[in-house]
DNA sequence: ATTACTAAAAGCCGAGTAG
DNA sequence: TCTACTCGGCTTTTAGTAA
């Protein structure tokens, strides 16, 4: 039988971890939002496996639960504090040049300008990356957006953009264009500069983005 | 219907939280020690309420869940970070005079000096407090451990130590011996000095004790 | 391999109520 | 007041199994 985690959080809430509270079943009942008698059997329950204990004062949980819970609440903190980096590593390709279409629009410069501080190389670097869930990861973050607009009759939809560090030297932001023309495995990066030229690329060369999750 | 914490944890364990993970119902089911029945059933029923999404790519956890699971996380948080300290009140009483015999004791002597910076006044002031759950808060948390020995075919017990203000003017502790001869309702504290001489304190006057927790 | 249905058994709930 | 028992009814579980 595990624990009932309803019943622990209740009593927590009511301070049983550093007190004998007075809490009467009914009281719990409602708190727990079931009927006394449950309340009740709950905490006989409790008792026998060692969760809460009564004393002449009222209820508190015993070590066991404080144990439990504590550790519950590390995990919990694990999880969301984790992590605000990534590096994600992959090899270079050409891709389909559309970047050196949509990235100098003037109105997706503006914003980039505006938001990011940056004036790109009108252009994308396209890395096929082996971790696939590395830029779902991205995708779950909220990072900057760049909003999206029409253009000339046509849709240029939002994009998303983390900063990044290429090769570990020099500064960029890996984007997400919401109509990406790329599947999961190819992630788009631009920068102030040709990175190919600056950082000597080729394709199939080898390169580690060093994403910052904020 | 609540949600099952069981199998949001299970999925937060699995970092279902950032990404899809693969968990096959018979997987999910040995983490939960539940049936393949049921943790399919109960992943059916998390869907349903919104608490878990299925992609192509296997699980994953809403929004609505993390929105919970963090406030969960807060909620633990605050419970274990709560009090640094609490102030208890009592009046004075003669006791046993015992700590005339074991504080002086030079093993004793040693570590209160050793760990508390303490050359202790040789006696302890007895305290008869209201309020026993006090005693039994300090008793849970760690405060600074003063190892037992043996001396003279004796066994003399370890002491749990807190950092005190006695009137908010002298400095001290509250000692819980392991081996107490006073129940719940005493508590002792050492000083430096005299505290019954330096505060010209009497049996029945009324004293405060601020307790550090730490 | 996997998921999820059926159906019977097991377990849980809460109204009523005793102490 | 309060707690916790009984017991009929309801829900949940799991073995078996189909897809």
């Amino acid at each position: 039988m595990g624990m009932n985690y309803s019943l622990l959080f209740v009593l927590l809430r009511a301070g049983a971890h550093e007190r004998y509270v007075r809490l009467s079943t009914a009281e719990l009942a409602s708190r727990l939002e079931v009927s006394q008698q449950t309340s009740s059997r709950w905490l006989i329950q409790a008792q026998k496996e060692g969760w809460a204990e009564r004393g002449l004062n009222g209820l508190r949980l015993t070590q066991k639960s404080l144990t439990e819970l504590r550790l519950l609440c590390e995990t919990l903190q694990a999880s969301f504090e984790s992590r605000k980096k990534t590096s994600i590593k992959g090899e270079v390709i050409s891709g389909l040049k559309d970047g050196r279409y949509y990235v100098p629009l003037p109105e997706y410069k503006r914003q980039f300008k505006e938001k990011l501080g940056l004036s790109p190389y009108p252009g994308t670097l396209n890395i096929r990356i082996q971790d696939m869930e590395a830029k779902l990861i991205l995708a779950d973050r909220k990072g900057v957006t760049i909003n999206g607009f029409s253009h000339q009759g046509r849709v240029l939809g939002e994009i998303k953009c983390f900063p990044c560090l290429i090769q570990k030297k020099i500064k960029g932001f890996v984007i997400l264009p919401s109509r990406s023309h790329y599947g999961l495995d190819v992630l788009e990066v631009i920068s102030k500069t040709n990175l190919r030229k600056a950082l000597r690329l080729k394709d199939g060369d080898k390169v580690e983005i060093s994403v910052s999750l904020e």
